[in-house]
This record gives structure tokens, sequence and C-alpha cells, in this order.
DNA sequence: CGTATACATTTTGTATACGAAAGGTATTTT
DNA sequence: AAAATACCTTTCGTATACAAAATGTATACG
């Protein structure tokens, strides 16, 4: 089971984007990464090549591979898009699951309530995620659902706040939500999942517009009583 | 504008696999491509994995690639999916389009106009659809669509029937809805190009269905009179 | 002092050669 | 005679070496 070099650089790649730890728009060194990772450039640019047509890195012709952008303009239409395609994803899911697949969606989901760090826990909501998006059986929407993710499991930990009372509130209802969804995949029941999908989406898209815009300071610096 | 032997090979497999001169499914030989475009294996290879990429073929470890099958579940999910996709799409072009990428599609639609060949006819459709998904500005829904217009033009393609008079009248009235969708665009009025996308969309899945069920024949051989 | 051009350096793209793995066939054994 | 195993052939994966292109810098000229 132990992983060749080339699947652990393709691996870890994919983890370090995910989790901005390689920020969006920085060059990836093809001759720095063969180093780091003990592979010669061809497998390596396979590895980009691979990245590249699942969103994660862009390649432009004698320049390279850059991380994939997250600009304003990618935020505006990734927070278009991603009701429709989320609740379209749940819907299929819970018409085509087999039963592998409802059991492996309950692992996931034990490591996402298991996490012990934000990072952990925004990984396992990615799997989480992904793992519906296979249930759906739907290679069109799953090359549009893995893009999304993409940018969610960015955004969820470029705008990550400290751990507060609100923040630890609000993953609970997340991971709850999570729960729902199971239940009503294991149930066929495709409207359930698609309105729970989009409770979720609303308390994931709250949480990232809490962080950017958060209460304002108190007007009176001392109490007003 | 001369395109280099690699541009060749890549444009080249993607017309053959569009027209379906390279069958779903079908193995490519690495060193038979390499001889027949004149590249070697390294840039053949980066070829094959950008068109794995884009779905046009899928690659197997020690089994090389292979055209993206077509068979009857593929067909159940692209029938099941492409409304959603293309009026999305559609939508999204009306709103965001630019006057260039409107003159664009104007050039492409004249293309379709005069088309000799059904398969020119079909390329110059593909070109025409695509080009309203780079309007839309939506790169997740973008590789859905990508996805399914492959999907589509092959469908459109295979299911070809000789030209009939019926088959006339359908061209006719496809040319007609891609001149009111461009109409639409260029006055960014958005409800109205959703509806006649949906009324293309139902114009060819009602082509195809008439290819694979056809009128039957006559009950009585001889006139019944 | 600023700008343009030429050269050098760095990085990307391509070819070829070698090593490894999978599938098919033939031979041997039960 | 049938099945299993070993070997051989073919194809895929990787590394390295070489060629080409782009960018940055330095120098010279205006």
């Amino acid at each position: 089971m132990a992983e060749t070099p080339k699947e652990h650089c393709y691996s870890d790649l994919e983890r370090r984007i995910l989790a901005t730890d390689l920020a969006p728009g920085v060059d990836l060194d093809e001759a720095g990464l063969c180093a780091a990772y003990g592979i010669s450039r061809t497998p390596l640019r396979e590895v980009l090549q691979r990245l590249a047509g699942e969103g994660y890195v862009t390649l432009s012709p004698h320049r390279g591979a850059q991380v994939a952008s997250m600009d304003l303009q990618t935020m505006r239409v990734f927070f278009q898009t991603a009701p429709l395609v989320y609740s379209s994803i749940a819907r299929l899911a819970a018409e085509h699951r087999t039963d592998p697949q409802l059991a492996a969606l309950r692992g996931v989901q034990a490591e996402f309530a298991a996490a012990g760090s934000p990072q952990d826990a925004a990984f396992a909501n990615h799997r989480f995620h992904a793992q519906i998006g296979d249930m759906a059986a739907n290679p069109y929407l799953a090359a549009a659902l893995g893009r999304l993710l993409i940018d969610h499991t960015r955004l969820g930990l470029t705008f990550y706040g400290p751990a507060s009372e609100a923040e630890r509130d609000l993953v609970a209802r997340a991971r709850a939500q999570h729960e729902e969804m199971v239940d009503a995949i294991a149930a066929h029941d495709a409207d359930r999942v698609v309105e729970i999908t989009l409770d979720h989406w609303d308390l994931s898209r709250d949480r990232i517009e809490r962080y950017v815009h958060p209460d304002p300071l108190p007007l009176e610096v001392r109490d007003a009583v």
C-alpha cells in the first residue's frame, strides 16, 4: 500500500494547494519539485498536467505551472455557481447511491467529526462532498463539482477565523447537517437531501461572509450604561 | 500561423474523436501516433494527458489511452444533465458577453450556416456552443459543458440519418434558433436565450430519438385502399 | 541619464535510451 | 487433455541529455 514517489508528489501537491500552503497564483518550479519529491522531470510534468486537468494548477506555454488563481472574479462566480451544482449532485446522489458508497460516506463523516485541527476538518469536509459527487455518478457535473470543491476548501481555510464561540457553533451545525444528509441519502430521499444541502451551503457562505464582514467595533469605547 | 506538429496532433485527435472516426473505447497506440504525427513519445503523451483532462480520452495505468466510452449509461446521464448546464450557460452568456465575443459568435454561426457536409455542420455547431460557453465566463460550468459538448457532437454524428426532407427541416430550424440565440445574447435578454436554448435542446433530442426510434414500417405491405 | 540592443543565463520543450511490468503463448506436468 | 507455470514479446514508465525559447542584465549609443 506504500505509495510511489510520483503518487506522493501528486497527493502532496494537491494537499498543499488545498491548504493554501501553496498560495493561489504562485509559480511552481520544476527543478525544485523534482529535487523535493525525488522524481525526474518527466513524471513531475505528468503530475502537473493531471493537476491542471482537474483545475488545481494552470499551465502556460514556456511559463510552467502556477497554482490556480483566486481573485475576486473567481469568488463571485464561485458563490453564484455552487448552490446549483451542489444541489444537483445531492439529488443524483440520493437517487443513485450504492450501499458500499454509503458506507464510505459514513466513514468520511466519522473522520470529519473526529478531526483535530481546522485543516483536518477542511480536508475531511472536502472528501465528504467529493464522496457525494461519486455517488451522483455524473461525469459531467463531477468535473464542475471538483473545481468548486477546490475553491471551497481553499476559501474555507483562507477565511478561517480564530477559534471563537461562534465558530465552534458553526462547525457543530455543519456536522449535524452532514449527518442529516447521510440519512437522507440512505433513505433515497432526494428532496430532503437537496433541502439540507442548500441549508448547508447557506451556513458555509455565512461563515465566509462573517469573516470578510465581521461585526463592527462598538461605537462607544466604554459601556454606555 | 503555422501550427506545430504537436498542436496538429492535438487538434487532429480532437477532430477525429468528435467525428467518431476514432470510435469510443478504442485503444490509442502511442508508437503509431508518434509515427503518424512525427513527434516523439514525450509530447504525444502530453497531448493525450491534456485530452484526458478535457474528457476526450481516458488513461489507464499500463494500458495506455482509450477514446472516452459512450455506453447506454453515459447517454442516459447525458440526456439528464444537458438541459440544466446548457440553460445555465446560456443565461450567464447573455449577462456577461462582451462585444468581441459576440462578433466571434456571429462568425461561427456564419460557418454553421455555410457548412457543406453534416460533419462540418456538427463541428461548427460544436464551436458555436463552445463560444457561448466562453461568454458565460464560468470555469466551473465550462468543465461540465466541455464534456457535454464532446458527447453531444459524437451522438449527433453517430445518429445522423441520410439526408431526408425531415432532416433538412430540422437543420433549418436549428439554424433559425441559433440566430435567435445570438440576437437574445446581443440584447442581454437572459430569459429569452434560456427559453430558446431549451427549445434548441428539445429539437436536438428529438432528432436523436427519431433516429433510434423511427416510424415503424407500414403494417399493410400494399395500399390498404 | 535614459533607452535600446545584444548576449548570457535560466527554464521550458523534445528526443532517445533504458528499465519494468503486463499479457500472450508455448511447453510441461498432472 | 486440461491447467498451470515459465518465458518471451510488446508496451508503458522514467531518466537523462540536448535543443530552443524567453527573460533579465549589461553595455553601448543617442
